[in-house]
DNA sequence: GATTGTATATTGTTGCATAAAAGAACAATC
DNA sequence: GATTGTTCTTTTATGCAACAATATACAATC
């Protein structure tokens, strides 16, 4: 049923995990800063960006320069090889880390109810292949994202929240409330810059992108617009509310439905909130946040 | 202007810190249950509400009698000496944990910018005397309240959100939503004995024991009120984010000013609300609470 | 003058042995 | 029959040393 215990090598085939990782954050930033193929990735810059210093940056962009993204050469630094598009970065950095897949199982296990509601981490660790640290990381995550809590003596509970069928729609009752009322705040703000780049971003989508973008994705991408809409109302208490339930949200993600068509009326509504948001008509905007986030069909995304 | 570093010595006159804290939770228990002096402490049943199991409660309970707060005869179990007030409690059981007491030190420092935004645990480290072990916990603790955050590499941030002085106003702001929204979902109902217990609780405190109670203690008991009172929608997430709310807001609780008189007013607010809660008539009560939450002056308590 | 390359200092993690805490089972007592 | 007392097992915490990752400072290069 399980591997044996000793066998917990590193991936080290040609980078390490923790390379690869940071080549993604190193792509990812890329995307987001909309650089093109020919761009130069100057090291100090990203280590600002991604709150790190330089020495880690350099192992990302080795790894990234292994994997073909980057190209470098001695004393002049690196340049991105191709446009950092989603579909490009995947493939060549392949490295799931371990931690994460562990994430994963043990979320889909909580929700089909194959775990007990208090465990205790040795059993943690007999059933799943991680070394104690790997757990406690995992466990303070989990705790983080509000579905597990340590018990006061030993072991853990898991929240009936997640695994409950109800879920779903509280957290939609809950965000119909907390996101159009962002939006009617007295200083609610969008700058510019960010409407447009939304704006953007939902056009790609719309534009065909969806059919190539995996659930993950598509989520993400919902999770990314609503919480950058929210966050126009200064408070940093709605953003971090709406972040924990998405948090908690994209554990039954994966189960939905992959209606594009539906996605696409989805989407279409998105550009519609960002004219009435470019034209600071706040309070129409607001009611079809509402609307928005009460109808039924889609419940994968918003 | 620190103390030396091998000085960690456990405060072990008597009973073990440990043994305090539970007899806090057991003392604690008894209070919220309503029990008087004379009536039994069972060992069961503690256990299984304070979701432990008899070992430590065992503890607790000898601590308790050490402290005078329960007697307890061979083959026959402990009982309540003292009816269990919150003022007969607290100078019986002294010892406050020390992490407890770090804990408000680095509250205090963050708050009035004494720290840095970025700190490194070796820096708490040298600036606290903890150890390694209670650092961690520390840190993870204050992170599930929201005012810290890992940094990618090495070190912490703590959020802007804690120190800057808006943070009142914007917590206000949000509870304005939540809040009322909470009782105005479909399936809001409170149990007639909650509105009973919570109606006894607020009638004392206005009855007088508000002279008595320390500013920490009427902040939690507002906190508890608003909290129980939310629970009514029966969605987790409305629940989850006052609470979170409250966790910063108790920051910084202790430099509001104890306005005895504005806290009376108040305390008679949460009475009539409970008036409109138990007549079911929950849009009025909505807006009794709106109203409630956007009073200007006793932001202290709520 | 900015950026990269390299060496060094600092910081945090991991695994392990040991100690402490909690849980569970069962006998003793009321 | 329920509850307490006792014993034994399991689980977790702690401190420490070796190790790995990150940060920093400064020289080399463009």
């Amino acid at each position: 049923m399980r591997a044996t215990d000793s066998s917990r090598q590193r991936s080290d085939k040609n980078g390490s995990e923790r390379a690869e990782h940071l080549a993604g954050l190193i792509m990812t930033l890329a995307r987001r800063e909309g650089m093109k193929a020919g761009d130069r990735l100057v090291e100090q810059r990203l280590a600002d960006a991604l709150d790190l210093s330089r020495a880690p940056i350099r192992l990302g962009l080795k790894a990234l320069e292994a994997a073909g993204l980057a190209r470098g050469e001695p004393h002049r630094g690196f340049v991105l090889a191709k446009n950092p598009t989603s579909g490009a970065v995947q493939p060549a950095l392949a490295a799931v880390r371990r931690s994460e897949q562990v994430y994963t199982t043990i979320a889909g296990d909580v929700l089909a109810s194959r775990l007990p509601p208090d465990v205790t981490e040795a059993e943690l660790l007999r059933r799943y292949d991680l070394s104690r640290a790997e757990l406690q990381r995992l466990l303070d995550r989990i705790a983080a994202e509000g579905w597990i809590a340590r018990l006061p003596g030993y072991g853990w509970r898991f929240a009936k929240t997640v695994s409950s069928p109800e879920a779903q729609v509280q957290a939609k009752a809950f965000r119909a409330v907390i996101e159009p009322a962002a939006i009617a705040q007295p200083g609610f703000a969008l700058p510019q810059e960010v409407i447009t780049r939304l704006r953007e971003r939902q056009q790609r989508v719309f534009d065909g992108e969806i059919e190539k973008m995996t659930i993950g994705e598509i989520f993400h991408s919902g999770c990314e617009f609503h919480e950058e809409i929210i966050r126009g109302a200064g408070n940093p208490f709605f953003l971090e509310a709406l972040k924990r339930v998405n948090s908690i949200r994209r554990l039954f993600a994966y189960r939905s439905f992959a209606d594009r068509e539906g996605m696409r009326r989805h989407v279409r509504e998105h550009l519609r909130l960002l004219d009435l948001l470019e034209a600071r008509h706040y309070p129409e905007a607001a009611e079809l946040m509402t609307r928005h986030l009460q109808r039924p069909l889609v419940e994968g995304l918003s």
